[in-house]
DNA sequence: AAAGGCCTCAACCGCATCTTG
DNA sequence: GCAAGATGCGGTTGAGGCCTT
């Protein structure tokens, strides 16, 4: 048996919203907010709506401070970086960039941004088997800004970028170089004080126990790692506060397994790993009150994204 | 001018994850 | 620990406007 719907789709509204309905949401959420569930809003608002499409409604178009029409270069850079570096992500891609929703991000993707790194002039139309002819030409030139064996192998790129001219946007060589660290995916990893001037990003035994090697290969992009942050007792810090967090005697950061890991210099990483974060959001703009002892926490699942 | 096709984007759908009791 | 409900997310759809032929 399947799950009850949140609501009966027979009586609720569907469709475009009204101004009327517009401005019913608007002033209840001024007024009341959620009230911490979206389901019951509605009905306290007089709508007839599904509580899901009030929140579509109201997160997408109606909440302050949203930001419609073009996008700016710096945003497209900001989207291709990361949309090269974690796929279709929407909704972290958008936490990027303030007044911009996930939605908003995915339609601009798929209807501009993927064509314009195709080449095309912006407002130039172009059918479907001019658009299909075009990508054909470019995969075969080979204008995929990797090494064959980042693009090869256990190397997940969105597939749909492979063949596009995203060189321009990304933080190369940094990117490529990153990419081939050892870290394996989706497993769990440490973090702690190398010395004073370094950190040191491992993954775990359980992760990295393997003897197939497999453990040595990194999917590109696509994958969020959980990691699991702990440093013996000494204070322990996220990647990102560590490159924003006040540390500047932090010069370089290692990855891999403690034994062979791969050098990188803080100022190469930090164009990829923005300053907002989960790490700030636990502990605001005092970092110094993660110090502990037996730290052991996971970040929410979906908030890491880059190394 | 008309018809057909393409493009954009708001909204929906279904699934995964999180929260609560 | 479990189940049910709520929320979040990414993929998809479709209406309406625009462009091309």
């Amino acid at each position: 048996m399947g799950r009850a719907p949140c609501c009966d789709k027979a009586i609720v509204k569907k469709g475009p919203w009204s101004p009327e309905e517009d401005r019913q949401l608007k002033e209840y959420m001024e007024k009341y907010g959620t009230g911490g569930n979206w389901i019951a809003l509605p009905h306290k608002a007089g709508l007839n709506r599904c509580g899901k499409s009030c929140r579509l409604r109201w997160l997408n178009y109606l909440r302050p401070n949203i930001k419609h029409g073009d996008f700016t270069d710096d945003e497209d850079r900001i989207i291709c970086n990361l949309y090269a570096t974690i796929g279709s992500r929407w909704s972290i891609i958008a936490s990027q960039l303030p007044g911009r929703t996930d939605n908003d991000i995915k339609n601009y993707w798929n209807s501009k941004l993927k064509k314009k790194l195709l080449g095309f002039p912006p407002s130039q139309r172009k059918t479907h088997q001019q658009l299909q002819k075009q990508l054909e030409q470019q995969q075969q030139q080979q204008f995929f800004p990797y090494p064959p064996e980042i693009r090869t192998g256990s190397f997940s790129s969105p597939p749909s970028l492979e063949g596009m001219q995203i060189s321009q946007y990304l933080p190369t060589p940094m990117s490529a170089t990153t990419f081939s660290s050892p870290l394996p995916q989706g497993s769990m990893h440490q973090c702690q004080v190398k010395d004073s001037s370094s950190l040191l990003i491992f993954g775990s035994e359980q992760s990295c126990s393997s003897s197939d090697g497999s453990c040595t290969q990194i999917s590109y992009g696509s994958n969020v790692v959980d990691y699991e942050l702990c440093n013996g007792g000494q204070q322990m810090r996220s990647l990102e506060s560590f490159l924003y967090g006040g540390m500047e005697e932090t010069q370089k950061l290692f990855l891999g397994d403690g034994e062979a890991s791969l050098e990188y210099n803080i100022e190469e990483i930090k164009p990829l790993v923005g300053p907002n974060s989960w790490c700030n959001s636990l502990f605001g703009d005092d970092l110094s009150s993660a110090t502990t002892k037996d730290i052991s926490f996971k970040p929410p699942g979906k908030a890491m994204y880059y190394y």
